[in-house]
DNA sequence: AAAAATAGGGACAAAGCTGTCCCTATTTTG
DNA sequence: CAAAATAGGGACAGCTTTGTCCCTATTTTT
């Protein structure tokens, strides 16, 4: 019988979260982030406490908003997160929270959190960039921000390439031809600028036929 | 110069959500719910706003907490909905909140609210149930419940399919036949149950080549 | 012991998405 | 006006996913 490979080369991750939209789409960024990655999701404090306890973890990513404590009660909030840590000390903690405080930060960074980020903080992509601000700095607080981006708009003809060509297009600012944005999104995705324009193309193509595309082109 | 249609027939949505993960969470289960539909996302009220003047929708999803809304103040949240209400009035309202109470639901009933939902109890394709129990009891609510679902396992190698079936196969109570699970994915997707068992088979094989599967197999 | 269930595969067609290259008009900008 | 940018396509290779069908051992139930 070969021996269970506990010490596998995967980095495994937990994210705690009881919202399961959110969960599933932090579990997504999180494999988008951390390619050779296993994520384990847990929608509640038991089950978390289950995996803790069976495995070791490089990263726990906790909600402290879990049902059967008190949202309102700070004490409750630090609870979880402390046990957690307690639970699983080689590990890396971030909090994620819908509700986010400078104070909640102060004192969860004396519990050992090295990233406090509020949900309506986190963009698609954005933990990249958490991740690689906790491994030059430390650590990586993202509070509240109130955002001024555009309106989106989804059509359910477009692929998924499309739908974010078409995002990143739409934000085009004024005085910036689309040439440049091309270009630039040829960059970020690694494929020729020549593609992005192809796929621009191609989404206003289907956004005309069906009859309606947003103002902004 | 061809006359803009307006009047498409394709089904027009509003997400009004500032957790950006959660808005494209929600604009995703939309897509899904109501394929010939056309999806937009408002970050915050003034997109939302926006976007209510400048067109019809027939179906509203609005989270009232808002920055620049006291999350406390109750007075605040239901100000939001209300605003929202007046500029679609022919338009359908789902309310979904992080932090719902009976109270709540059944104030923005009064206002015009015909689903209210907790945003730990909206599951993947739980929409569809919303919408069909909308349309045949006029109204739908799932407040906060807390679930005992089991850990979640997620590796990057697996594809959706086998994700999904995987997930499901996770859940087989004891005393069910792996037999009778496929058959009961092959009704859920609209697949062979063979099928079913081959995604199975094959999610299996790639957890056992990478090293490590989870305990229930 | 016979029947059913399960593990662990192979082969393959259809479909969709990605990415590249190339083309011609028309419009905008310098 | 000349050059650059833009609109609006066609063709195509490569890849992954999906879904179906088929196969042989081994284990568990009955």
């Amino acid at each position: 019988m070969a021996m269970s490979e506990q010490t596998s080369k995967h980095t495994q991750v937990l994210i705690i979260e009881d919202q399961h939209l959110m969960r599933l789409a932090l579990i997504h960024e999180l494999q988008a982030a951390l390619p050779a990655s296993i994520v384990h999701g847990a929608a509640n404090i038991t089950i978390a406490l289950d995996l803790l306890e069976s495995q070791q973890f490089d990263l726990v990513v906790i909600d402290p908003g879990l049902p059967g404590y008190d949202p309102k009660s700070q004490d409750d909030r630090f609870d979880v997160v402390q046990v957690v840590i307690e639970l699983s000390p080689d590990a890396i903690h971030f909090v994620v929270t819908g509700s986010d405080t400078e104070e909640e930060w102060e004192h969860c960074q004396k519990l050992g959190v090295v990233g406090y980020l509020a949900k309506n903080n986190i963009r698609p992509g954005a933990l990249v960039d958490v991740l690689q601000e906790v491994a030059e700095r430390g650590y990586s607080v993202r509070l509240s921000n109130e955002t001024t981006a555009p309106p989106e708009f989804y059509h359910s003809g477009l692929t998924p390439r499309e739908q974010e060509i078409l995002g990143w297009m739409r934000q085009r600012p004024s005085g910036i031809s689309r040439k440049e944005i091309y270009e630039q999104l040829g960059e970020r995705f690694d494929i020729d600028a020549a593609s992005a324009e192809k796929y621009y193309k191609r989404a206003r193509a289907k956004l005309l036929k069906t009859g309606l595309l947003p103002k902004g082109l």
